[in-house]
DNA sequence: GTTCCAATTGGAT
DNA sequence: GATCCAATTGGAA
C-alpha cells in the first residue's frame, strides 16, 4: 500500500475557516481535515459542508459525532463511562466513547466557537441521550409492526 | 406613610455598568436598582459589590438569587414546578419560585453577559440544586449532633 | 463550604 | 424525526 502523507496548514473554504486556519493532511491524493492533536479526521468533502458561522455549536457536535462514531456507538456510549449519580446501582453503566474521537473534537468545536469545553460537553450528552431514544425508538416500532 | 418615586436612567458606579446603564428608582432617598420589567430590585449597596466584569455569570446568578430569596426558598422550590423527567411519580413536585423575580434575574444577567437565557436556567437549576443540598446537609448535621 | 459537572428521563419545541 | 430543555443525584474540583 502506498501512501504519501504531507501536514500542513491551508485554507481550505472561506466558509470553513471564519475562526481560524486548518491543519490538513493529504493520503494518496485525498485530502482530510485534521480536528486536534489526536489526530481524527474528516474528509475535506465532510468538512466543507459545515457552516459553522450559521450552525450552532450544538449541530456541529452533533454532525461531528456522527461522522465519528456510528449510530450504534452513540447510543451506547457515554462520554465518561460513569453512572449517572442519580442512578447509582440502578441503571447500567456505559463504555466510555473513544475519548481520542471526543476529545478532538471537544476541542475543535470549542476552539471554532470560543466556547467553553464544559458547554460542548453538556452538547455531547444531550446528543448521546437523543441517540439512545431514537434508537429505542426504533426497536419499540419494530416489535409493534 | 411618605414617600416619592422617581424612575430614571443613570450610572451608578462604573464597576457595574460595563455594558448597559441601570434603572434605579428612590424611595425615600434610598436607591434601588431595577433588574428588569417585573420591578424586582436590588439595593445599591448590594448590586454596587457586583464586579461583573470579574465575576462569572453563575456566580451573579447565586448572589441574585441570595439577595431576593430566603435559603429556604431556595432549597425548597424549582423553576418550573415540574417533576423531573427522570422521577415522575417518584419525587415531589416542588412549587415554583416567584416567576416575576426569577424572570428579571434571567433577563438582568443574561443582558449582562449577553448570554442566552437557557445558559442561565441552568446556572439556576444548579443554584436551586445545591441549596438544597445544603439544607439537606445542615439537616443531617443536626441531628448527629 | 461552595461551585461545577455528567447521566438519566419525558416532554416541549 | 431531530433537537432542546429542566429536575434529580453523588462526587469532583
Amino acid at each position: 500500500m502506498k501512501f504519501a502523507i504531507k501536514s500542513f496548514r491551508i485554507s481550505i473554504s472561506p466558509i470553513c475557516n471564519f475562526n481560524s486556519t486548518l491543519t490538513v493532511i493529504i493520503i494518496d491524493s485525498e485530502l482530510w481535515v485534521l480536528l486536534g492533536a489526536g489526530c481524527t479526521t474528516v474528509p475535506r468533502r465532510e468538512y466543507e459542508k459545515f457552516d459553522f458561522r450559521r450552525m450552532k455549536y450544538t449541530i456541529a457536535v452533533r454532525r461531528l459525532l456522527n461522522l465519528k462514531f456510528t449510530k450504534e456507538e452513540l447510543a451506547t456510549h457515554s462520554q465518561t463511562a460513569k453512572e449517572s449519580p442519580a442512578f447509582i446501582g440502578v441503571k447500567a453503566r456505559k463504555p466510555q466513547l473513544d475519548p481520542v474521537r471526543v476529545g478532538d473534537i471537544r476541542l475543535h468545536v470549542a476552539q471554532k466557537y470560543n466556547i467553553d469545553i464544559s458547554l460542548v460537553n453538556k452538547a455531547i450528552t444531550v446528543a448521546l441521550a437523543d441517540a439512545r431514544k431514537t434508537k429505542k425508538r426504533k426497536i419499540e416500532k419494530e416489535d409493534t409492526d
